[in-house]
DNA sequence: TTAGGGTTAG
């Protein structure tokens, strides 16, 4: 008896040894059919498969898929533990569902699973994606205080989620007090931490820090070097930038299409066309499989580059590839049509996108708003405008910039104290086409109250 | 479970 539990024991450790691999490789159908055939000679899948597919099915297929795990492993008599919910809750939180990570947390809770140290990593990481850093800290401190072992993993997180919220030098003291008292980085930690350094444009800082990974053993990976290229390309040194990229290309750091893409983008950003062409074709080269933000920098490229149609023909390529478009991808496209003047077009993409299931962005809207005002159509765009429900500094720039342009400067002013009230910044160029433009139009005393108001606002809104 | 690339104003 007791032996044959054993060799029962031993083949479920098969079985989910089996399923393992398949699943690991998206051949659910295949995962599925040999827990049917091992059910039908008498051998039961237990937590381990269960859990083994919400993974998979969540990866590949997703959440709500993954979920319906949980319910035929109700059905098959078997609970689900904490790694089913882990599952789950990084699932959502990796599709940017964070509520539905933080409802399954607490679903969680209530069937008796209590959390392990991996289920309040992923909580702290939540927060930090909602912009909640307090709630994370709470959240870090409970682990670190509480009946939780932290791992390498909670630290990364805490680290990088600082810097994600715009408390790099936080991040960079807790790292140094942590190394102080016995924390060793590993290549992953000292990444985030140049990342934020480059960010804030610490760039030296950031070069510091990778002089420490040589000391530490770990050699600087694909990762570090992407993130370095790209300060360089913010930091206009794009030189450096692109010797950088040919030094990775001699590493074979450029395995995927990130380092590419970010000089292509680059370039586009600054009107070099011509030579993020050239990179793309390169890129091509290398028969590297493109993923959807590799496909984007490239269409936004022919965008950029008026050749919309060439634009379509990646819209094809991308489904033919089995990819979906996403919310850059069809954002990059209405941008492109109203820098092409096609203004309905540009609202056909728009309203196609929602159909899609996409909400309406703030970068969508603003490039509406931005082209409506560039084929003169001001007073749609000032529809527009009164109907979004959350504008930026690049809303107000862009009606600010083009009100000035056709001379309605005053109009121009009450938008532009409208965006100081709110707290928001305005391109200087902005600012001083409506100051400019009420001088000479003979509004001087209003010209002078606007300088003052714009004074007052940039020491209230620092 | 945590690290790099992709969208808008001048």
């Amino acid at each position: 008896m007791v032996r044959n539990r054993m060799l029962e024991r031993l083949s479920t450790k098969l079985l989910n040894v089996c399923i393992a691999s398949f699943c690991k490789v998206n051949k659910l159908e295949k995962a599925e059919s040999v827990i049917i055939d091992a059910i039908r000679l008498g051998l039961l899948p237990d937590v381990v498969t269960y859990n083994t597919l919400i993974n998979a099915y969540c990866r590949f297929v997703g959440i709500d898929a993954g979920y319906s795990i949980l319910h035929r492993m109700g059905e098959a008599g078997i609970n689900p533990d904490v790694v089913s919910y882990n599952s789950l809750i990084a699932a959502a939180s990796r599709n940017s569902q964070i509520s539905r990570s933080l409802d399954l947390f607490d679903e969680m809770i209530q069937r008796g699973i209590a959390p392990d140290v991996w289920s309040y990593n992923t909580l702290m990481h939540c927060f930090f994606k909602l912009g909640k850093p307090d709630e994370a800290n709470r959240v870090f401190r409970d682990i670190i205080l509480g009946d939780y072992t932290p791992c390498a993993a909670t630290f990364n997180t805490m680290i990088n989620g600082l810097c994600k919220n715009g408390y790099t030098e936080n991040a960079f003291m807790l790292f140094r007090k942590l190394q102080h008292h016995g924390f060793v980085p590993e290549l992953m930690t000292y990444n985030i931490l140049v990342n934020g350094l480059c960010k804030i444009g610490r760039l030296g800082t950031a070069k510091r820090i990778i002089k420490e990974i040589g000391g530490s053993g770990y050699v600087p990976n694909a990762i570090t070097y992407t993130t370095v290229l790209k300060c360089c390309f913010r930091k206009r040194k794009f030189e450096e930038g692109l010797e950088l990229l040919s030094e990775m290309k001699s590493k074979g750091y450029t395995y995927d299409g990130y380092a590419y893409c970010t000089a292509i983008g680059a370039l586009i950003k600054i009107g070099k066309i011509k030579e993020a062409t050239e990179y793309m074709v390169q890129l091509m080269k290398t028969g590297i499989k493109l993923d959807i933000a590799s496909y984007n920098t490239l269409i936004n490229m022919y965008c950029k580059d008026g050749k919309l149609e060439e634009a379509y023909k990646l819209l094809d390529e991308i489904e033919k590839e089995g990819l979906e478009c996403d919310k850059y991808t069809h954002t990059i496209m209405i941008d492109g049509l109203c820098k092409a003047g096609n203004i309905e077009g540009a609202i056909r993409h728009l309203k196609y996108m929602n159909l899609m299931g996409f909400d309406s962005n703030l970068v969508a809207f603003n490039s509406l708003v931005d082209g409506l005002c560039k084929v003169g159509r001001i007073d749609t765009a000032m529809k527009v405008y009164k109907s979004m429900e959350v504008r930026d500094s690049f809303t107000y720039s862009s009606l600010v910039h083009n009100l000035c342009r056709i001379g309605k400067y005053r109009k121009a002013s009450k938008l532009l104290l409208s965006c100081l009230r709110s707290g928001m910044n305005i391109l200087k160029s902005a600012q001083r086409a409506v100051l400019s433009g009420l001088h000479y139009s003979g509004f001087r005393g209003e010209a002078k109250k606007l300088k003052s108001k714009i004074r007052m606002a940039r020491i209230l809104n620092h």
